[in-house]
DNA sequence: TTACTTTAATTGTCTTGACAATATTTGTCT
DNA sequence: AGACAAATATTGTCAAGACAATTAAAGTAA
């Protein structure tokens, strides 16, 4: 589609495009040796592991995030909070009913705009979320030992480039 | 604590431990700019990106996993399945309900052995094996679009060593 | 052989998330 | 003002997975 209106660019970079890393038969994301499953892989242990710390502090990985997100002012509402961390508005609701349930945060219908309900952390949420981020540090930076300053930049940029390749998924 | 019974070697060594790439006070992965929160984008990115390109075979991205790992040989059983896929036996029992319930797979208990169950693909299995593989290609070789070879190897290099690293998780 | 341990599969319960209604409210356009 | 569109929050339903308890069957050691 572009590659027609695009005909007059460096050769080189058509050929990239065209550049086949897996082909149609290889395992590909089921076989040890795929990006697709790595990445899962490496999800799924970062968020067994991050589970394993914060046990002590009875909340789950998914459950400090809108904390954070609050305490940081990225959000005061279950609409903002679900745009700020991709989920749902469904998914968000009831994640705020578990930790309301805990203690955590406290919603309170808005005055100005009726449809929205203002999210905010209880004393027990802000004390709470002081003791995350040196858990989640932890964690991270036991994944990066023996990385180099260097190549943790790299990773981040490959990261980011795989990641903004999948982000539009036009239809071919 | 390690520290304290290494002070020996060398100090090179000792510091390469102490590099604290998160300090405390960082919001890591709840922040844009953290590999975990990078991680846990990007596996939900390529996760909907398989979704969306399997739509059309009545599968979602979980579901073809069993299905190539039993096409594969590389499992014949549900604790087998459970093992080689890395998730609960629990989980594989009722995946396999799923995939039974559409008509991928069989189920039937050892003759050998009573405890076991063995699974095997239907003839619809074997032919929606044959178009998966496919499908998953194609989007990996999108996300990875702009990276050359060597890009690609250090990609699933980092991956390797961010993962391994989370492995043992000794309790300090 | 009996007692203990291990393995296999299933089921129950819970967390998490996606998708699809739905009700309420707000904004916009004519 | 009235009609229509968009946003907000909630609920229902489903897929997926984790953890725990249970049952059945093998294996092992006394």
């Amino acid at each position: 589609m572009t590659a027609k209106l695009e005909e007059k660019r460096d050769p080189k970079l058509i050929e990239d495009e065209l550049v086949e890393f897996y082909s149609g038969d290889a395992t590909a994301l089921g076989d040890d040796e795929s990006v697709g499953y790595l990445i899962k892989l490496t999800n799924q242990v970062v968020m067994r592991n991050l589970d394993a710390e914060l046990q002590p502090y009875d909340l789950t990985a998914p459950q400090w995030v809108p904390l954070l997100v609050i305490s940081k002012g990225r959000a005061d509402t279950v609409a903002g909070c679900a745009r700020e961390i991709g989920v749902d508005t469904g998914a968000m609701t009831r994640m705020l009913d578990r930790l309301e349930a805990k203690g955590f945060v406290v919603r309170n219908r808005s005055a100005e705009d009726r449809r929205v309900v203002n999210v905010a952390l209880t004393k027990a949420g802000h004390e709470i979320v002081k003791l995350i981020p040196p858990t989640i540090c932890h964690v991270l930076n036991r994944h990066l030992r023996g990385f180099s300053e260097k190549e943790f930049e790299t990773f981040k940029d490959l990261l980011r480039r795989f990641l903004a390749n999948g982000e539009n998924n036009s239809p071919d």
